[in-house]
DNA sequence: TTGAAAGCGTTACCAA
DNA sequence: TTGGTAACGCTTTCAA
C-alpha cells in the first residue's frame, strides 16, 4: 500500500486522454462551469479511467484559495468545545471548507505557536476560543488579512468579530438564581487559575453580582487549572465546607465540578439542595441525568459552532446567509438547587 | 482586518533584502541546514523585517510533502474518540504533521465522501476509524500510495496495517467477569444497528462467549443507532426487564448507556447490583464517579491515538521509534457487577 | 465554449 | 556554503 509504482495522473493526462486542454478539464470538473455537456462527459470518462484525483495543493497555490479554516479550542476532550465544534463543522459541511484544527490546552503560549504555524498555510479565515491572547497572538491575528472569529466570550475590543456571550454575566445569572431561591451565604468554586480566562470571567462576575446585591463574596474556592475534573470538584466542595460550614449554595465553574461536589455530598449523608445548593456551568449531558439533577447555564455550544460556521461562510460569501445570532446563557433551573422541586 | 492593501512578502523579498538567493533564503528558515552563522542571521533580520511568512502551501506543491495527516472518527462528541484524538494530537506534536479531521458520524457513505475529500489534499499517511468501509472507499484507501491505519478495531484483512483490539474478545471478557460474579441469566443491550459495526462485534463476541458457555444468549434489546445515549439506555433497560424480568446481568454496549441503565434503576428502587447487575464499556469518567460506580472495559483509548501517531511517524520516517504496542483491553471490576464489594 | 500562455512561491537538482 | 534554473500542477487571464 505504501509506495505506488507509477506517479498519480496529472490534469495534463487527463487532457491528453479526452482530446482537450487542461483548462478544459479544469473547468469540466467544477460545477456551475461552461463546458460541453459531451466534451465534459468525455472528460469525466478519461478521468475515471485514469483514477485521476484533483490535486488541490496545486489548485489552491495556483488560485490563492486554500479553502482553509483555522480553528483553535482550548481542549477537544471537553463536551462543551466537543459540541461547539460539531456545530462548527457540520456548518462548515458543503462549503467546501476544510477545517485545521488546533488544540492549545488552554494555553495562550501554545495558542500562539498553534496561530503561527496555521497562518503559513494560508487559511481563509481564523476561528479562536476566547479573546485573551498573547500581545504577539494578537498582532499576527490582526495581520493577517482574513477574517478572525473570537467565540466563546465577548471581548471589549474584538480583533475582528467575536461570537459568544459575557462569561461574567451568565455566572450572574446563577446569583440571581440563588437569591430567588432564598440562599444568601453562596460560594464559588474554581475560576482561580489565570489560564483559565473564561472560569476567571465566570468568577469575577459571580462575585460582582454578589456585591452588588449586598451579599458576602468571600467564600471563594479554587479548584485549580483548567480543565476541572470531577475529582477537583469533590475536593473544592471539601474546602469549602471546612473552610465556610454555613454555606448554603454553591457555584461551580462548570458541571463536571458540579457533578463531583454533589457526589460528595451524596456519599457523605448531605442532602442536596437540602444541606446545600450547587449548580454547574455549561448544561453538560450528566447535568441532565445526575441524581439530582444539577441546575446550570446552558450556553448552547453546538449553536455557537454553527453561528461561526455561518458567519465564517457569510464572510468568505461561499453562500449566503441572515445575520447570525445566537441565544444568550439561560438558566436551567434542576433539582440540585431548588428545595420546592425537589 | 479583513483586507489587507499589498500582497504578504515572498521569499524573494525576504532574499533580496538579505542580497542572497531565494534558496538560500529557503535552506535559512529550515533547521539542519548548510547556512553560514552570518547568512542566516541577515536572513532572519530581513525575514523579521518584512513580517515574513513561509507559504507552505507552495512548499508543500514544490516539494511533494504535505504534511497533512487526514484521520476520520465517528464522532467528536464522544468521550472515547475524543480521547484517541488527544493522543494522535500530542503523538503528532512536533513532527510537523497536520491533521486534517473529518467525522463521518458514525456512516461509511459519509466516510467515503470525506476520503475522497481528503485525497485531493494529498495527505501523506491515512488514519480511519474501524475496518469497515464501503467498497469504493477500501478501494480509494489500497489506492492512495500513502500509509494507511485502521484504529479501533482488529479487522481479519486490513487495508494497510491496523492498531486496535478485537470489540468481541472485548465483550467476550465481560461474559467472564459476570460468569466470576456468579450470574448466569446474562443479556445485552445495543449493538444491534448495522451502523454501529463496532457495536455489533462487541454483541457478536458477548454472545459467542454466552454460547461457548453453554449460557443462554437470546436476552439482546436494541438500543438505536449510535451514539447510543443515556436515555437510550435506559429505555432499554425497560424492555429487558419487561421482557426477561429474571435477568441478572445487563453489558451495555457502552458506559453512557449503562448510566442511563443505572440512573433508572436507583430512581425506581431497583438496586444496582443487589437486584440486578450492570456493566458498561469504553472506561469513559462517568464510570468511575458514577453511584455505584460502573464495571466497564478499558480500551485505553488515548494510548490508541498515541499508538496511531507513533506508527505514522514512524511509517513517515519523521522520528524514529520503537515498534508501537497497545495494551489490550481489560476489565474494569467495580461496584456495579459485584455485590461483594459492595 | 474552448484554448494558449503566463504565472503562483517554493524546493529539487546540479553546479560553482 | 551558495546560487541558477527548472520544475511542481493547477488557475487566471485574455483571446479566439
Amino acid at each position: 500500500m505504501m509506495d505506488q509504482p507509477k506517479k498519480q495522473p496529472t490534469m495534463m493526462d487527463v487532457a491528453r486522454l479526452a482530446g482537450v486542454s487542461t483548462m478544459t478539464v479544469s473547468r469540466a470538473l467544477k460545477p456551475n462551469t461552461s463546458v460541453g455537456e459531451k466534451t465534459r462527459q468525455k472528460i469525466q470518462d478519461a478521468a475515471e479511467q485514469l483514477g485521476y484525483v484533483l490535486n488541490s495543493n496545486a489548485a489552491s497555490f495556483a488560485s490563492h484559495k486554500t479553502g482553509f479554516v483555522a480553528v483553535t479550542i482550548p481542549s477537544i476532550n471537553n463536551a462543551n468545545f466537543a459540541e461547539t465544534l460539531t456545530g462548527l463543522s457540520e456548518g462548515l459541511n458543503n462549503t467546501g471548507l476544510q477545517i485545521l484544527l488546533g488544540y492549545t490546552n488552554y494555553s495562550k503560549q501554545e495558542e500562539e505557536r498553534l496561530i503561527e504555524q496555521f497562518l503559513q498555510r494560508r487559511p481563509e479565515a481564523i476561528v479562536v476560543t476566547g479573546g485573551s491572547h498573547t500581545d504577539r497572538c494578537r498582532k499576527l491575528l490582526e495581520n493577517s488579512g482574513v477574517p478572525v472569529i473570537e467565540m466563546w466570550d465577548q471581548p471589549k475590543s474584538p480583533i475582528d468579530e467575536s461570537i459568544g456571550f459575557s462569561n461574567a454575566d451568565a455566572a450572574a445569572l446563577m446569583v440571581d438564581h440563588f437569591v430567588e431561591q432564598g440562599y444568601e451565604r453562596i460560594g464559588f468554586i474554581g475560576g482561580d487559575a489565570s489560564r483559565d480566562t473564561r472560569g476567571l470571567d465566570r468568577r469575577r462576575g459571580f462575585v460582582a453580582r454578589l456585591e452588588a446585591l449586598g451579599l458576602e463574596s468571600h467564600r471563594l474556592v479554587s479548584a485549580g487549572s483548567p480543565p476541572v475534573t470531577i475529582r477537583e470538584g469533590m475536593d473544592s466542595l471539601v474546602k469549602m465546607l471546612d473552610t465556610w460550614p454555613d454555606t448554603q449554595a454553591v457555584m461551580c465553574v462548570s458541571d463536571l465540578s458540579a457533578f463531583g461536589a454533589i457526589s460528595y455530598c451524596i456519599r457523605n449523608g448531605i442532602r442536596v439542595p437540602d444541606d446545600i445548593a450547587i449548580a454547574g456551568f455549561g448544561a453538560y449531558d450528566i447535568s441532565e441525568v445526575s441524581n439530582p439533577t444539577i441546575t446550570t447555564v446552558d450556553v448552547s455550544a453546538q449553536a455557537i459552532g454553527l453561528a461561526v460556521a455561518q458567519q465564517v461562510s457569510n464572510r468568505l460569501s461561499v453562500q449566503q446567509g441572515n445575520p447570525v445570532k445566537i441565544a444568550a446563557p439561560t438558566i436551567l433551573a434542576r433539582e440540585s438547587t431548588q428545595k420546592s422541586v425537589q
